[in-house]
DNA sequence: TCTGGGGTCCTAGGACCC
DNA sequence: TCTGGGGTCCTAGGACCC
């Protein structure tokens, strides 16, 4: 039987801000998503006031100041960097790990030698805060989807504290905690699901578990038939162990305000491309072709909406921020039409393929190419060095010009990525 | 006034082929 | 009057995840 760990940051903007702000322990506290739209993280006092999940900023705000709701733009840097701390720390606990978002990842512990996992999970835990200061919970299964399910358990129920093996117990234990759980709490059961199973008389988890596979697979589909399978402890999802390349990459924003002109546009365009362009290099990849996207404001359906999308294959897959720029605003400008109050723009990179089996190109000039392929790598390094944006492509625009970037008006410094925004420690 | 960004996988249906 | 059947490939869109 294979068992898997899935290792999970409580509230993970959230403790990451605490990190730096001791003053925010114990306070209700929520991080916002771009441009200060919504609600993406909430402190577990922030929850107890009932503040739920993407609740617009705007709608929050009132309630927030009467209860003292300390509300934070969010702060990638210091995310991504604190997850990159925590993921290699883990990593020393298997051979083999999934990362399989910003907080949270997967550990092969089949071969591990401990019988007893609750208490090498607390070890993990222990050493995560003691190191790095942030609260995990850890759920041990048979499969990702029970693993998930022991981690839900693992942070719901406090007696647990914070790891629970689901293997560790016998049929009846286990039958009778899957009764307690609400089948949306399973991982790939969403509103839509729930819904229809509620007709169905499909409530708790231990209810999907036994329903009939086969049914599930003709009414629904064959990946919800996979999760009742998982359910069962028969591995369906296979593991993505270690640094899986990207099928595609994406990179978009809403905008500050609303932009009208090509010229804009193009600019964002470029500055998304360079974003994108830059992941793709750095998992060895080209792609094949670019989408574009822009879009009005869905949320104000009395103005005119326009959401266009184009997708224009490259001549020859690429990596080279400039090349794949020209092909997006060449995109662009075949979908951009005048007179609408565009509010979001991005790029989408598809059809990727590892650098290495790049098909050879009759016509192209390699002196050329491999100066290109040196000019990448030394953007690449000066703008990791000083900063994203440093050095662009040329549509792309100063920082000054560009007023359609997003607002971030309560963010924290870069606590841990940037020398200039160290946290500074004063003897008193 | 103000509603995120980045992914995965699957399905249905159309175009096309013999 | 009567107009096949089986296959592939591609794309758009849905559902879900964090």
């Amino acid at each position: 039987m294979s068992r898997i760990a899935l290792v999970d940051v409580n509230n993970c903007y959230v403790s990451c801000e605490r990190l730096f702000r001791p003053d925010l322990l114990n306070k209700p506290v929520v991080v916002l998503s771009n441009n200060d739209g919504c609600v993406v993280a909430r402190s577990a006092e922030a929850k107890a006031l009932g503040v739920v999940m993407g609740v617009p900023w705007f709608k929050l705000k009132g309630f927030a100041r009467q209860h003292g709701i300390v509300a934070l733009s969010s702060n990638y840097p210091l995310y991504a960097d604190m997850s990159n701390r925590i993921m290699s720390l883990l990593a020393t606990y298997s051979a083999r790990q999934e990362v399989y978002s910003i907080d949270e990842c997967f550990l092969d512990l089949t071969e591990h030698t401990h019988t007893d996992l609750t208490d090498y999970a607390r070890t993990m835990r222990l050493q995560i805060a003691k190191w790095l200061g942030l609260p995990v919970c850890v759920g041990i299964a048979s499969t990702k989807t029970l693993a998930k399910l022991a981690n839900h358990v693992a942070k719901k129920q406090p007696l647990w504290q914070g790891v629970c093996d689901l293997t560790a117990l016998d049929k009846s234990a286990l039958d009778a905690l899957l009764a307690e759980i609400p089948v949306s709490a399973v991982w790939g059961v969403g509103q839509q699901h729930t819904q229809a199973f509620m007709k169905l008389g499909i409530a708790t988890v231990r209810d999907l578990r036994d329903a009939d596979s086969r049914f599930i697979r003709k009414r629904f589909s064959v990946v919800l038939e996979r999760t009742v399978q998982e359910l069962r402890g028969v591995v369906c999802l296979s593991p993505g162990w270690v640094g899986c390349a990207k099928q595609q990459i994406m990179s978009s924003r809403s905008f500050g305000r609303p932009v009208h002109t090509f010229a804009d546009l193009a600019e964002a365009v470029t500055t998304y491309i360079t974003r994108a362009a830059l992941k793709l290099r750095q998992q060895n990849s080209l792609a094949g072709a670019i989408q574009v996207q822009i879009r009005t404001n869905p949320h104000q359906p009395k103005a005119p909406q326009y959401n266009p999308s184009i997708i224009v294959p490259l001549s020859q897959p690429s990596a080279d921020t400039l090349m794949l720029n020209a092909v997006a605003v060449r995109g662009l400008a075949q979908i951009f039409q005048p007179g609408y109050a565009y509010a979001k723009a991005g790029v989408m990179l598809l059809e990727l393929l590892p650098a290495t089996r790049a098909p050879g190109d009759l016509f192209a000039d390699l002196g050329h190419s491999t100066r290109r392929t040196t000019l990448m790598h030394t953007m690449d390094r000066i703008n990791g060095k000083y900063g994203a944006n440093v050095i662009g492509a040329g549509v792309a625009g100063m920082s000054e010009r560009r007023s359609w970037m997003m607002k971030q008006g309560q963010r924290t410094p870069n606590y841990t990525t940037r020398w200039s925004e160290l946290a500074v420690v004063q003897a008193v």
